[in-house]
DNA sequence: AAATATATTGAACGACCATTCAATATAAAT
DNA sequence: ATTTATATTGAATGGTCGTTCAATATATTT
């Protein structure tokens, strides 16, 4: 009895207004105030959802990861032809997530993992899980000779290195050209690495 | 005539504090007055040798660049024998500058990069310098014949990525056995990419 | 010793903030 | 209609902050 609770919708919505503010102003500046400010409503009801400015946090942490694993639904393939993991890698050097979260808001996050625990174990979690899913992208189509590497898990491991790499260095490439250039070259040598040069 | 300008000696005193109050709270809760109370001055004398907030954060980013760009004082070798090159590599991979200066206000400060035009282009300047001493060193040595390759440039990106990705995911990995395993096999490949695996 | 430029202090202002608490509003259940 | 749990508001508090400004201190030159 009593009211229905609205919890989790308004706990939704304040998280994406949080991150909407973070990428106008930049996270360092994002307040509880100032979120409140952009819903049009009172401070104090954002305290109600989150105890405090830390759950709010960690409740963005979660939305940015959520959305960086969203990347990876490339799930499932049986990985027989070499167009399923030319695929896969075309993913992986594609910049779709462009769309997915602000750049800015996401290092920023990343950042807080030299400072916070549950952050780090957070982030280490994901990035991998998400290693874990190219690996045994990478294991199938060993076995069915479509790829014809040493080690499944070191090659995924000098893959994501680049394609992080990439990612950090292109963040400060304004030029589209240098932009679409440096990447293909990434994406190349990712590619010889799996012997389709 | 008239007292002589502390200027430079202080400018540096108080940005160096800046830095050890960034490391010890976190960049974004590094003020103007918790650095005045570390260096046990009054927040206005910091006022006086920096207008504003801003120059202060300008003065960290110079330093943290500076700092950073030691790490390659590899310079003016000739670049006529193997060793010479797999030493710069193992420079490369190396972590000797988890001394000259810290991860969480790094990252901090590389995140501004996508909020501030001129932070932005003196990250993007000091990254294509020293891709250009790699470039450099990497002429030398093939025209030496002691690597054969066929572009130094795209070559220089792809170490450059693997490194820049390895220290990116390696940031989170608190095994050291690990840390030390994933950082070989990257710095394997890239000794691999020059023809000395 | 007087003049002068810079160093340093200290107080004060206005802005913003996270958090608290009590009061009011609203919807569901009985 | 009353009860009840939750939603939402609004005001208030105490803290921190960047910046300003006037006052004082100190060192150098003449």
């Amino acid at each position: 009895m009593g009211r229905l609770s609205l919890k989790e919708t308004r706990q939704k919505e304040i998280i994406l207004a949080f991150y909407t503010v973070a990428k106008k102003t930049g996270l360092e500046n994002a307040s509880i105030a100032k979120v409140a400010d952009y819903m049009d409503i009172n401070p104090s009801l954002i305290v109600h959802y989150f105890k405090t400015r830390e759950a709010l946090f960690s409740g963005l942490i979660e939305f940015i990861l959520q959305q960086y694993s969203q990347i990876y639904k490339i799930n499932g393939q049986a990985y027989t032809r070499t167009s399923e993991v030319k695929k896969l890698i075309d993913n992986l050097f594609s910049r779709k997530w462009d769309n997915l979260f602000d750049d800015s808001v996401f290092y920023s996050c990343y950042a807080l993992t030299y400072r916070d625990k549950n952050i780090r174990s957070a982030f280490r979690l994901l990035h991998d899980s998400l290693r874990k899913l190219l690996i045994d992208a990478l294991k199938k189509a060993n076995k069915n000779g479509v790829i014809n590497i040493k080690s499944e898990k070191e090659t995924a491991e000098i893959i994501f290195a680049l394609m992080e790499g990439a990612y950090y260095y292109l963040g400060m490439v304004d030029s589209r050209t240098d932009y679409t250039r440096k990447l293909a070259t990434l994406k190349k040598q990712a590619l010889a690495l799996l012997g389709m040069g």
